[in-house]
RNA sequence: CGGGGUGUGGCGCAGUUGGUAGCGCAUCUGGUUUGGGACCAGAGGGUCGCAUGUUCGAGUCAUGUCACCCCGACCA
């Protein structure tokens, strides 16, 4: 995903001690409520009976934080790395486990731990800094729209949804099968917020000394969250076959073992065609299993293309095609199987984007009256309408409705039109994105 | 932390006014099957979440306790 940004790998400590996370106001501000603390570093046996309990003698003496996120640990270390503008930019990447305390968790798109990808780099300049924030989340849409088929808006938080610590967010917004909006993945530009907290300095070309400019983005496990949220009906997973790991499966129809192998040797041609153009083949031999169970047990899986032959293909030289976004299913000459298979697979990715796009569309509604929101924004789907840029209507609008501003998007939807605010009545540029979020 | 619910073979469940536990799926054996989650016959498998109490007798009643799930408040 990060080819051709500059970025490299790294790793920074799963703990982050107390002090160093509460350097940067804003952030504590934002986390704190969540937080996993670990307090001791040792247990006994419990004095009263069984069990363990926790060594009282054990406390430590500076509680350590279990990372919600990393720029306060990354920080303190840049601080160590950055001393001249040669030293710039820093471009780090990290995957790993994060813990975010909630209240109520969901599979896949809200859980208390979830592994995650989180860059974070230094820059000379706000510029170069703002820059990167929005090529991040330009990779982000890339890849959700061309590897997942998933159809993103792209847009700037409100003020009220920004990251604890940053000057601006951007978001890729999802709309899931149920109307819900998800925020898909962020990139944050965080100003010298963190740089002055850690005292982050460098020295320039001509010998001034200036804090760092900041940006931090992520994307996590929810996407997998987004993937079957957006794409799965009632037989199961629907995979994206840029996305699969399995492209195509073949599944044998036999009475006898001399009419497996024959089947058998026929699909290991077809494989080794199909292998030479890039595309995952899966043979499912198992003889333990029946046909019918193995194509309910592979569609549950979401391989997007099926292939199925027996006796009388082998007759006509025929083979079974399925696919698994439109359940279709048609019979083709085992000639020229493999240039159908690869023409297919590009158009059942095109055809769950195109089909998850269209549901968008139905679902994305202008509305410019107060009364009708309220009851409209229960139903589902994201509603454009004015907003004045307070915080104070947003928050109305939230106290009243649940509904939040998804994004003032950049692209997707077009925005740019005078108004007035469906709420307090006042001045509008543009519309935003209002809905009831995950 | 509030509100609601559920704990019974591996999984999903039933169990009436208290009478000594049953069904489906899965598993095992044999046979027939195999183009959409097979069928027939047989077999194995449960201190009914835990504790205490009431009773001649508790899966069932009472009290306590533990665990899990759903809804809401918080949030990527």
């Amino acid at each position: 995903m990060f080819k051709e940004t500059g970025v490299q790998n790294a790793y920074f400590p799963l703990f982050i001690p107390k002090s160093f996370f509460s350097r940067e106001a804003e952030h504590v501000a934002g986390f704190a409520k969540e937080c996993a603390v670990v307090t001791h570093h040792r247990l006994m046996n419990d004095p009263d009976g069984k069990g363990v309990v926790v060594d009282p003698e054990a406390r430590l003496e500076e509680e350590l934080i279990v990372r919600p996120t990393s720029e306060t640990i990354i920080w303190s270390v840049y601080k160590n790395w950055i001393k001249s503008w040669r030293d710039l930019p820093i471009l780090c990447n990290q995957w790993c486990n994060v813990v975010r305390w909630e209240m109520r968790t969901r599979p896949f798109l809200r859980t208390a731990e979830f592994l995650w990808q989180e860059g974070h780099t230094a820059h000379a300049t706000a510029e170069e800094a703002q820059a990167k924030a929005e090529e991040m989340v330009g990779v982000y849409a890339k890849f959700a729209r061309e590897t997942m088929a998933l159809p993103v808006i792209v847009g700037h938080k409100s003020p009220n949804e920004r990251f604890a610590g940053a000057l601006d967010t951007l978001t890729i917004e999802a709309m899931m099968q149920d109307g819900k909006a998800l925020q898909a993945g962020t990139s944050h530009f965080l100003g010298q917020n963190f740089a002055k907290s850690f005292d982050v300095q460098f020295a320039g070309k001509d010998g001034s000394l200036e804090y760092v400019w900041a940006t931090s983005w992520g994307v996590s496990t929810r996407l997998m969250g987004a993937l079957i949220m957006a794409h799965s009906d009632d037989n199961g997973l629907v995979l994206p076959p840029a996305l699969a790991p399995i492209q195509v499966v073949m599944v044998p129809i036999y009475r006898t073992d001399e009419e497996r192998e024959a089947v058998l040797a026929e699909f290991e041609k077809i494989k080794s065609e199909l292998s030479s153009k890039g595309i995952s083949v899966k043979i499912d031999a198992r003889d333990t299993l029946r046909p019918g169970f193995k194509f309910a047990e592979w569609e549950v899986k979401g391989v997007p293309v099926r292939l199925a032959m027996g006796a009388r293909d082998l007759a006509s030289g025929t083979v079974e095609v399925a696919r698994r976004d439109t359940l279709g299913k048609e019979t083709l000459s085992i000639e020229g199987i493999a240039d159908h298979v690869e023409g297919l697979l590009k158009d059942i990715q095109k055809n769950i984007y195109e089909k998850a796009l269209a549901f968008r569309t139905a679902n994305i509604r202008k509305c410019d009256d107060w009364n009708e929101f309220q009851t409209e924004i229960q139903k589902g789907g994201f509603l454009l309408c004015h907003w004045d840029g307070t915080p104070e209507t947003e928050q109305a609008i939230k106290d009243a409705t649940k509904a939040t501003i998804r994004c003032i998007p950049v692209d997707s939807v077009v925005c740019e039109e005078e108004g007035k605010d469906i709420f307090s009545g006042k001045p509008s540029h543009r519309r935003v994105v209002f809905a009831i979020a995950y």
